[in-house]
DNA sequence: GTCTATATCGCGATAGAC
DNA sequence: GTCTATCGCGATATAGAC
């Protein structure tokens, strides 16, 4: 198969939302579709066509609703990443044991990946072409990182958790393991992903709580 | 961003390899910079012209060496395939306890991961596009799947490791932290791959382990 | 708001000189 | 074995009728 068209430099014309209703039950239609496309095949591979197929309408007609294709890719990670940082914080801060907020955290890290499914598949197949148009990517996986890396020392100063391993090596041992399930886990498939995110906590949990 | 032109049905003309040693030098250069080059931005997303740049040679040169750029990816991936299932099977059928062997294979597994790392990583980038044009691919894999969930039933039933979880949703679980490494992992960074190893081995046979 | 038609251009691949 | 030049396709995006 071959690949893309050059980085035309998005014109990013400023037609769309002409009706725009930014909470439009059918723009949100078309971006759901788009959501699905951009997992199944990857943002680079999807074309605008693709999109407009699924959605039985016309190529052109997508940009009645939206600058282009680049644009719906933005629309679709925002929400995804202002929740991020948040979610991680409530946990973190709340009023228990590292162990048990290591615990909630991967459990919640996980139905998050679930619920995001399409968001997170994209992130992991485009990661490098994300990180270089938008800012916030980056900016809010770091931040991600920092927040579990606080946890995990404050577990090894408790003694909960040990102290002989590479905390970052963890992480990202843990977060190849949770983002990994947007790849396999399908909604319509016998495992359900409250047992997902009870396994991955469980396994995850115990490589690092200190042996007695 | 603009993605790719249409499958073009791969016209495979033959007038490659015309001086094509098989082993030349010039040739496995020229694998090596496509495989990094794919690795970093995608299967889809490199163009012929991407891997000519950084070979510093002109794109219309590319095809005395190679039929086109579907073959590249072909000729990359088979090796790392071929040397897949034994890899596993060797380890399996080792004269070893199943935790012992599990360890083993997670280090394996890890270490190959890092040989390969531009194989892993397209792998992961653009798995359904390999799947639907490569059937070497999902052979490898669900060889592999079933191989692990064999020896995790073996140590299932020698009490050795936990009865309580989805094994399938362990291997998944243990997949993704292990394919995850050749994302992040860099050759030349200051964490050695042999510690990444050694870490996940310890992490995640932790969690399979059955509690005293 | 969706259609038809088209502009524009980058892509993989080929041809043939050197 | 690498170069220059080019073909042909199909991609995003636009324009304007309905």
């Amino acid at each position: 198969m071959p690949p893309q068209q050059r980085e035309r430099a998005t014109k990013a014309s400023a037609r769309s939302t002409a009706s725009g209703d930014k909470g439009s039950t059918r723009r949100q239609e078309l971006l759901a579709i788009a959501a699905e496309t951009f997992a199944d095949l990857g943002y680079s591979r999807t074309r605008i066509r693709d999109i407009a197929e699924r959605a039985n309408i016309h190529n052109g007609s997508l940009y009645h609703h939206f600058p282009g294709r680049e644009a719906m890719l933005d629309e679709l990670l925002t929400p995804y990443f202002d929740g991020l940082v948040p979610m991680n914080e409530r946990i973190i801060n709340a009023d228990l044991s590292a162990r048990d907020k290591l615990y909630q955290l991967v459990r919640e890290t996980v139905l998050n990946a679930a619920q995001y499914r399409a968001e997170v598949a994209i992130l992991q197949k485009d990661w490098d072409y994300l990180v270089s148009v938008f800012p916030y990517v980056s900016r809010g996986i770091q931040r991600t990182e920092r927040l579990w890396l606080g946890l995990f020392e404050e577990g090894v100063e408790s003694g909960e958790f040990r102290a002989d391993v590479n905390l970052k090596v963890v992480y990202r041992t843990y977060r190849g393991a949770m983002w990994g399930v947007s790849q396999w886990y399908r909604p319509t498939g016998r495992v359900k992903i409250d047992e997902i995110a009870d396994v991955q906590a469980t396994v995850l949990l115990a490589g690092l709580v200190a042996s007695p």
